[in-house]
DNA sequence: TGTACATCAGTGAACGCGCGTTCACTGATGTAC
DNA sequence: TGTACATCAGTGAACGCGCGTTCACTGATGTAC
C-alpha cells in the first residue's frame, strides 16, 4: 500500500509531532527541562525512536529555531504590506504619523505572536539561554530579521537622506520593545492584549517621533 | 570557642556559599538544570545539607533575585546622582542634552552588570522563564525599579509638565533597551563593550529626543 | 515470476548514572535547675 | 559546680525514579538479477 513517498511524509509527520510535543513541554517546564524521553512519550513514540528523527535535543531545537525564524518572516511580510509613512506636512501631528508605522507594526506582531505563542516565545527566551546552538541560531535569525526590517523601513522614507547605520538602531530597538512586550504578554497570565498592544504601540511611538523629526 | 553568634554567622556563611556555586552553574548550565546535589557539591557539603538552608530549589532562586534586586537598586542609585538635564535652550543640539542622562545611565549599568553578570543575567532571564516563583520575585521588582527610574527622570525636568504615564514608559522602555544590550554583552563572546556601550546610548538617545522635543 | 539482499522507521530490554528525599545519627552549643 | 535536656548545622546510607544511550530485532518497502 504504502509507498516509499508515503514513508517520507509519515516520518515528516512523526518529526513535526515531536516538535508539536517539544513545545508543549516548553510552555510547561522550559526548554533547559526537555529531556528525549518526556518529549517522545508525549509524542506517541518509543524512546529509542527519537534518534530517527534527530540527533540529540539540541538538534531538534534548532529546527524549532527555524520554525520559529519562517514565522517571524511571515510577521515581517505582512507588517510590510501594512506599514506606510505619509509625506509630513509641516503641521501635522507627527504622533499620527509614525502610528502608520507602529500601529501595524505592533499589531501584527501581537497577531502573529498570538497564533503562535510557543515558538516565538522559545525564540526570544533561548536567545540568552543556555544553549550555545540555540543561541547561536536564534541571533544569526535575528541578524536577518533587523536587516530586512531595516530595509522596509529604509524603503518607506526614500525622500530623506538616510543613514542605513541609523536604520539598524531604529530597526533593532523596535524588535527588542516589542519582544519585550509580547514575551511579557506570554508569561503573564493576567496581562490584557489590548492594553499592552496600546502601550507598546505608545513607546514604538516615542522612539520613531524623535527620528522623525530629526529627519 | 564558637559562640551562637558565630553560628549563625557560618551558616549564613554556608547559605552565601551555596548561591555562589548555584550562580556559577547557572552561568554554565542555566537555572532549569541547577539541581540541589550539583550545589551542595560545588558549595562543599553535603546533599542533604541544602535543606539547613533552603526548602527548595526556587527558595534559594527566589534569594538570588532579591540579591540581584540590591544590585540593580545600586545601579540606579549611582545613575541617579550622574545624571543631569540641562536647560534647553532653543538652538542646543538636542542629542548632547539627552546624552547627558542616557551615557550615564548606560555607562553605569554595564559597569555594574560586568561586576555582577550572573545575577543579573539570572535576573533578566527568569523574568519570562520556567519557574513561576523567580518570575513573580522578578516582575515584582521590575515594577519597583522602573517606578523609581520614572520618579528621577521626573525629578529630572520639574520645570515641564510631566505625564507620569508617559515618563513611566520611558522608564520601562530604557530598561528594556538597556537590560536587551547587556544580556546580549554576556551572553556573545565576541562582544565588545565598548561598542555595544556606544550603540546602546544611541538608542537610548532616540528614544530620549523625541520626547524631548515633544515637551 | 521468484529469490536474495538492502533500506529504514520503529521497538523493547537492558545498562549505569544522577537525581530528590527520608531517616536516624553526630557533636558542638546553650539552658534549666 | 554538675546533670539532664534542647537546639541545630551538617552527615552518610538508602530508596525509588527518570534519564540518555546501546543493542539486536521486526516488518514493510524497494532493488538486483
Amino acid at each position: 500500500m504504502a509507498s516509499r513517498k508515503d514513508l517520507k511524509k509519515q516520518k515528516e509527520k512523526t518529526s513535526q509531532a515531536l516538535i508539536q510535543a517539544a513545545l508543549e513541554l516548553c510552555a510547561e517546564e522550559g526548554y533547559a527541562s526537555l529531556s528525549l524521553r518526556s518529549v517522545a512519550r508525549k509524542a506517541g513514540i518509543a524512546p529509542t525512536s527519537f534518534y530517527r528523527h534527530f540527533r540529540e535535543i539540541d538538534e531538534m531545537g534548532v529546527e524549532m529555531v527555524a520554525q520559529a525564524k519562517v514565522v517571524l518572516d511571515d510577521f515581517l511580510a505582512q507588517a510590510r504590506r501594512k506599514m506606510t509613512f505619509p509625506a509630513i506636512k509641516k503641521n501635522n501631528d507627527p504622533v499620527k504619523s509614525v502610528e502608520c508605522i507602529t500601529r501595524p507594526f505592533a499589531e501584527t506582531f501581537f497577531s502573529v505572536m498570538v497564533k503562535n505563542s510557543q515558538l516565538v516565545h522559545l525564540f526570544f527566551q533561548e536567545k540568552t539561554g543556555s544553549s550555545e546552538a540555540l543561541r547561536d541560531a536564534i541571533f544569526e535569525a535575528t541578524d536577518q530579521l533587523t536587516g530586512m526590517l531595516a530595509e522596509d523601513l529604509n524603503k518607506l522614507c526614500t525622500t530623506s537622506k538616510n543613514d542605513l547605520g541609523d536604520i539598524s538602531l531604529i530597526a533593532e530597538t523596535m524588535l527588542t520593545i516589542v519582544s519585550a512586550c509580547g514575551m511579557e504578554m506570554i508569561v503573564r497570565p493576567d496581562a490584557k492584549p489590548k492594553i499592552i498592544t496600546g502601550r507598546t504601540i505608545l513607546k514604538l511611538n516615542l522612539l520613531l517621533i524623535g527620528v522623525l523629526i530629526h529627519v
